[in-house]
DNA sequence: ATTGATTATTTCAACGTTGAGATAAAAGCA
DNA sequence: TGCTTTTATCTCAACGTTGAAATAATCAAT
C-alpha cells in the first residue's frame, strides 16, 4: 500500500537521486505535516458549525479543563496555543464580546489579566465536548482504537524528543 | 514518561469524569496536530533564513520533484498544497516577481496556467533541498531513524484511512 | 450551431496571526 | 528611595489565507 508521501518520495528518488540516502525523515515529516493539515481543516469545520473559531475553542476547552475557578493569564494561554500575545488579545477580545469569558485584573500582580470562563462561556464548551470528540473517534474509527493506542505510545515518544513535556 | 497531551488528558478526566471513555482520540489527534504545529515553525523558520515564504518554499520543490518540464497548473498546486485558489494565484504572483516561477499560458487549454520552474527557481530549490533534509534529519535525530520508520508505517495506515492516498 | 453547464483562474474584501513597539507594573539592586 | 531590568499585556500595521463573485474558456447536448 502506498499513500501521498510515498509517491512524493518516488518523485524525489526519481528526480534527485543524489537525495535517495537523506530522505528518510520525509517518511515522518511530510505524514505529519499532512496529517495536521487533514485534522486542522476537520476540526475548524466542527468549530465553524458553532460558530466559533479555531482559536475561540480552544481557550474554551483550555480554560474548562484547567479546572475550578477557571481562569488562566492571558500568558498562559499564549503558551498553551503556541501563538503570539497578539493573537491572544485578538481572540479574547471576541470572546468577550461574545460574552464568552470575561478579564478579571489579577489583584496581586495587576500587569496579568485573568481569563475567566463566564456561565454561558461554560455551557457552550460543555453542550459542544461530547459531541468533538464523538467527532474525533469518527475520524479514527477506520483506524481502529487499538492502532490508535499503538500510535499514540509512539508519537508521545516523538514529542518528547521534541521536548514538549509540559502545558505550561 | 509522559507529555503534554498526558497531562491535557489528566486535566479532562478530573473535570469532567463523565468524558473519561470517550477520550481516547485525543491520545492521537491532539498529538498529531502539536506535532505539527512544531514542526510547521521549524520549516517556517528555515524557509525564512532563505527568504522564501512556507508556500512559496512548497511550491518550489512540487515543481522540482515533479521532473522535466517542470511546470504545473494552478490548480494542481491548489490540490498538492492543500490550500485554496487565491492562495495560489497570491504565491505564484510573488514568486514571478521574484523571477522563481513563470506563468505560460497552456495552448491546448486556454483557460489553465502553467507554472514553470525558472532557471533561477531551479538553483534556488537546488541549493536548500540538502540542508533542508539535513535539517529534518537533525529534527529526528534523538527520535533515532529506526523508530522514524516504525512510526512512518503506521503514519501511513493512518493517511490511508483518511483516503489521502494520491497527490493529485 | 446554440445554449447551458462545467472547469480554471483571478479578483477582492474580510479575517486571524505575526512581530515589533508601546505601556505599565513588578522585581532586583545599589 | 531611586534606577534599571524584566515581565505581562495591548496596539497596530503588514502579511497570507479564505471564500465568494467575476471572468473566460471548454465541454455536453440537442
Amino acid at each position: 500500500m502506498s499513500d501521498a508521501v510515498d509517491a512524493i518520495i518516488g518523485q524525489w528518488e526519481a528526480e534527485r537521486p543524489d537525495l535517495t540516502d537523506a530522505l528518510w525523515p520525509v517518511q515522518v515529516i511530510g505524514r505529519l505535516q499532512r496529517l495536521g493539515r487533514i485534522l486542522e481543516k476537520e476540526i475548524k469545520t466542527f468549530a465553524a458549525e458553532r460558530g466559533l473559531e479555531m482559536g475561540e475553542f480552544d481557550v474554551l476547552t483550555t480554560l474548562q479543563r484547567s479546572g475550578p475557578p477557571y481562569e488562566l493569564t492571558a500568558g498562559a494561554f499564549r503558551k498553551a496555543a503556541m501563538v503570539t500575545s497578539g493573537a491572544i488579545t485578538n481572540r479574547i477580545d471576541r470572546m468577550e464580546a461574545k460574552g464568552l469569558v470575561e478579564r478579571v485584573r489579577d489583584t496581586d500582580d495587576r500587569r496579568a489579566v485573568k481569563i475567566r470562563l463566564t456561565e454561558r462561556g461554560h455551557e457552550v464548551t460543555s453542550a459542544f465536548m461530547k459531541d468533538h470528540l464523538a467527532n474525533e473517534a469518527r475520524l479514527l474509527a477506520d483506524f481502529g482504537r487499538e492502532g490508535s493506542e499503538e500510535l499514540a505510545a509512539q508519537l508521545r515518544r516523538l514529542l518528547e524528543a521534541f521536548g514538549d513535556t509540559s502545558i505550561k
